[in-house]
DNA sequence: CAAAGATCGTGAATCGTTTCAAGCTACGCT
DNA sequence: AGCGTAGCTTGAAACGATTCACGATCTTTG
């Protein structure tokens, strides 16, 4: 009925008796507006998908629960997805958010070059890449470069000058930037090509670090300074040392990145490049709700916020 | 148009040629199926709706992903939605759910007292609780009072006599039944009522085991066991435990409860209580599934699974 | 008191898909 | 040739909400 959705939409336009009689009748059925038909009629659907690599990573669910309660202020929902690092998750949760008519996007794409990103995006839907950047699109990400120089330059000025970077796959290119940030400050400080390690694990979790410990144990002399592309593997590896007696940080220091929620409970708490999570998630849903509110003459922002090292004790 | 959708859903039905002129066509114009309309029509949806409280706890993550991955080898898919711990939250998600008519709804509830759940059960929807029991519903669950028994006897069978009981809020259904199983065990053993105490913390982070491990040295004597809620207030106690120079497992064992991820890994690692995560998961899409399919004679089922010690350093 | 205007309620069309009855073809059989 | 049938295709109704033009009622005003 007519009326009803009026009640509904637009309150205003009913007289305060119907009005009544029609709230009443709701509460007593039980009745439920079925989001699917309006959906379907209006073309729109008040809802963005959320698309990250893994929920379990805090990095993710951290920016995903902060751009979920901007969203959620703004009358939007979020539909949250997990490609679990395979392209072919990825591309069910891209398809299966398409079929749901999802009127936005916020992705941290596995691979830039799928351009099935590019795809939805033509097809209207609003897009922000997530801690990634590409010409034609929304973006919010954190100058990793900086970062990775902020740590590295932390650990110099210690006067640290046998350096290991613990790193995960380079082929990610936040990783990268990270390492390649930390590299470029090493060797601008003057540090000799072979006073710098580069360990790189298959992935970024607390066993790789433990693993990258005992290969760094190995290592002869003994390096005074690691920096940990993540959190997780700073951990694993901190644990590690100390378990086979190392003194983190009169012997080793070590610094991490992100500044997890771990990061300052761990065995020692964690020197770390925090990332502003709260507001890359934020930040990344206002894009999105700006570009699905202009759709057209809207111009693409990529935003790029700054990493900050926080002290504590490991370095 | 009538044939596209036999294309689709039905493609036995239309003559090979005629199916491949359509293919061809869809191809073309990059069509997508409006799942929204679709729907709408079927009055069905083949998607389920996941609850959880959190999903920065790796236990929730990981239930979730299992339960998710065996939706998708059905050909459903999940729809996820966080509490964050509040009741108002939760109600937002229902809200949402019900709206976006799922088929069914897999949920650790905050309150099994709010009887939101069971007003959603009685319009049909397959209801699977997760972690709780009640009555008229499906659940699966991990049987606690076992598995607090099991970290106590573990204790008292390495001839410890002075126990501690870390716990987060005894509010909490499956954290008190842990408690329970592990308070009942100690006085079975006959264990003296002084030598035991229960410390309990606000929430169940590393943070706040860090707080246990300090309130926990003021004791005079020490106590020489403990057994932790879950994993995240083993870790932080243990680190700070380390930190203030008490060795573990030799001055003090420490069980933990979950087995998460981490657990493996800590600076000692973790003898824990393991739950069957990822049965606990596809256990319950597998309930879930089946009432959407039966809807009628359907007859609820609740599942206990049982918890696994799992020896390493830590006791 | 009548006409105009304001205020609300009604009913039909619409969104994109599924479903089902009915229509069409071509073929085989007698 | 005529008829039945299997195999496909077509067209229209339906799902539940929104939207909009229209009609009904009530109020105001000259």
């Amino acid at each position: 009925m007519g009326t009803v959705s009026n009640v509904l939409n637009r309150p205003n336009l009913v007289a305060e008796a119907t009005r009544q009689r029609v709230q009443a009748a709701i509460g007593e059925l039980g009745f439920v507006r079925n989001e699917t038909a309006r959906q379907l009629r209006q073309g729109q659907s008040h809802v963005l998908g959320v698309v990250v690599p893994s929920m379990a990573n805090p990095y993710f669910s951290d920016v995903g629960r902060a751009a979920e309660a901007a969203m959620n202020a703004e009358g939007f929902d979020a539909l949250w997805c997990t490609s679990d690092g395979s392209l072919t998750k990825e591309q069910r949760c891209l398809d299966f958010l398409e079929e749901q008519n999802v009127s936005g996007l916020l992705i941290s794409p596995l691979d830039l070059g799928a351009d099935r990103v590019a795809e939805l995006h033509g097809r209207g839907l609003a897009v922000v890449l997530l801690d990634r950047t590409a010409a034609d699109v929304c973006s919010v990400a954190v100058d990793h470069r900086t970062g990775g120089a902020l740590a590295a330059r932390h650990l110099l000025g210690r006067r640290h000058r046998r350096l290991v970077f613990v790193t995960g796959p380079l082929s990610v290119g936040p990783v990268r930037e990270r390492h390649d940030g930390a590299v470029r400050a090493a060797r601008d400080a003057g540090l000799d090509e072979h006073a710098l390690t580069t360990l790189e694990q298959p992935e970024m979790t607390a066993a790789d670090g433990r693993a990258a410990a005992r290969r760094l144990l190995d290592l002869d002399p003994l390096p005074t300074g690691v920096f940990c592309g993540n959190d997780l593997l700073a951990i694993g590896l901190i644990n590690e040392l100390v378990r086979a007696g190392v003194k983190v940080p009169t012997e080793i220091s070590v610094v991490g990145y992100d500044d997890i929620d771990l990061a300052a409970t761990a065995v020692v708490p964690l020197t770390t490049v925090r990332q502003p999570r709260e507001e890359l998630g934020r930040t990344a849903t206002e894009l999105a709700l700006a570009e699905t509110g202009d759709s057209e003459q809207h111009e693409h922002r990529q935003v790029v916020l700054s990493p900050e090292l926080i002290l504590r004790e490991s370095a």
